[in-house]
DNA sequence: GCAATAGTGTCTATCAGACAATATACC
DNA sequence: GGTATATTGTCTGATAGACACTATTGC
């Protein structure tokens, strides 16, 4: 257990007199990409309420990036872990304690930040839209949800010498306050060896630092993930009907889905309850939650 | 374009006057979980040779963790992203350039570096046989692959307050120049608004700072990724035979498969060629080649 | 009764698991 | 010829897409 090193020191010793070197050090800030779905009143009494993808942004206060809409986050301490910090800023900015988190990706482009080196490591929430409620305009910072689009605008293909380079590029709307947008493209770079993906802010309105690019990985995985786990359940409050359970899966990933197909899918996830909607203004419709098995 | 702060000041003055603040620092690691697959000698002429899924750790020449066996990895330097540090980290340690290369995921537990405040970015490289030939024993670090071995050892399940609690514990084996070994548990809690996973390192036999974690983590994401992408072809050559393709499938997944079943999974993932292999004491086999488009 | 949604049934094409049958070099 | 592997065929059950049909409430 005291193995000697080349200078015959033990480890604990080299502990002892272990002095940080000179080493240039970055900042490290969680970024939050927090998702929750709200219903948009209907025309009608019978039609059921439009449900819509939200996220949170938070218009900056100062410098660098003065008024444009950035997501929550912050640095994290010396005496937690980036779950933590996450955590952390998560109940600062919305209040909520026990919901689905998720760590993104971490970003470090040369410049991301024009103060200094900073590196970010980005996370996904899940709200449910009970939830909701509780936050919203709690302290003086400038906070707001706005709905998400983000939609496929391009595809380029180009040969290289062993394989090829794909470009897609995407269109991100914001609408809240005011209405941000962007295009963010993912290149693809197949070879015969090796495959490569890169995220590029190619166009940018409003939003501040490389968030844009942030919120698109985030769509991204929250897309991918719908299809093979429960992800979704997080989204949804405790009670809510099949069809509701629908509409979240519809505005996620921006696309139809077929009733029947639909039904059988989630079948697993969810769990039957005695309870029914009321009122409707047409056939009631039975409550489910989430199924917690498995 | 130049709005001013509410000190009167403009985005460009701010930044010319910017200084970092005294916030402590983390050091940011990239650490590399290199993953190829080689051959063992059959023992018979007529029999196949067996795969191995293998993994380079490098045995650490000083404190901490001396003579114990890390990852190949260092600081990230300040004109670099991670992803290009992770680059370097590789054609530093085996030579070669052109591979798979993916983020896993940011460690950033409190004391996961007995020095100081280090979090490290993790990614996972996959090298294929051919290239193999250029690296080992380049420079005077100790480097050595190690046959890698990752199974699920038990499981629980606690019920609690509004959920469950699913522990599962993986014995991580590693055999290369020593015989390495821990216990890795992964628990998922789950609740009815919220899923969270963690990963611990139970116990530890030779492996430096919480690589059994990083490594854990990497082969979970290797064999998930492995049955929807066609990943596994960046472990193979150029030239292979779909037997050799469904063998790594088998070391990787650590599973056997149907043959019949796993040819129609992989055929749109490889292009026929008009080669051959010889002399092999049975009927030959086709060789593939990785299919690039789509 | 009618509008609007809830919920179920079923046909079909596709695909994975399982097993079997046939094919072919090389010693 | 015999061994060990290569390659293809096919049966079956499960599943997703597509569409249609029936059910039920509140006004």
């Amino acid at each position: 257990m005291s193995l000697l090193d080349k200078d015959g020191i033990t480890e604990s010793e080299f502990l002892e007199q272990y002095r940080p070197g000179d080493y240039e050090r970055p900042s490290v800030t969680t970024d939050m990409v927090i998702f929750t779905v709200t219903e948009e009143e209907a025309d009608s009494y019978r039609k059921l309420p439009e449900k819509e993808l939200r996220v949170l942004l938070i218009r900056r206060g100062g410098h660098p990036f003065l008024g444009k809409w950035a997501l929550p986050g912050g640095f994290v301490r010396p005496d937690e872990t980036t779950d933590q910090a996450a955590v952390r800023e998560l109940r600062e900015e919305t209040g909520v304690g026990e919901v689905y988190l998720e760590q993104l990706y971490t970003f470090s482009d040369i410049g991301r930040d024009p103060r200094t080196w900073v590196i970010s490591c980005s996370y996904m929430a899940l709200i449910n839209s009970d939830k909701l409620e509780l936050k919203s305009g709690d302290d003086a910072s400038e906070a707001a949800w706005f709905k998400v689009s983000y939609r496929p605008l391009q595809e380029q293909k180009e040969l290289i010498e062993d394989g090829y380079i794909k470009t897609r590029k995407y269109e991100l709307e914001l609408n809240g306050e005011e209405k941000l947008s962007a295009i963010v493209s993912r290149t693809t770079t197949v070879k015969t060896t090796s495959t490569a993906t890169e995220y590029e802010i190619v166009s940018n309105d409003g939003l501040a630092f490389d968030h844009a690019k942030i919120i698109a990985y985030a769509i991204e995985r929250l897309r991918g993930k719908v299809n093979y786990t429960d992800i979704a359940l997080h989204l949804m409050p405790k009670y809510f009907t099949l069809t509701e359970l629908q509409q979240v899966y519809e505005v996620v990933l921006d696309k139809e889905l077929l009733k029947a197909a639909f039904r059988r899918k989630v079948a697993d996830l969810v769990e039957e309850t005695d309870l029914y909607t009321e009122n409707a203004g047409h056939r009631p419709s039975r409550l489910y939650q989430r199924h917690l098995e498995d």
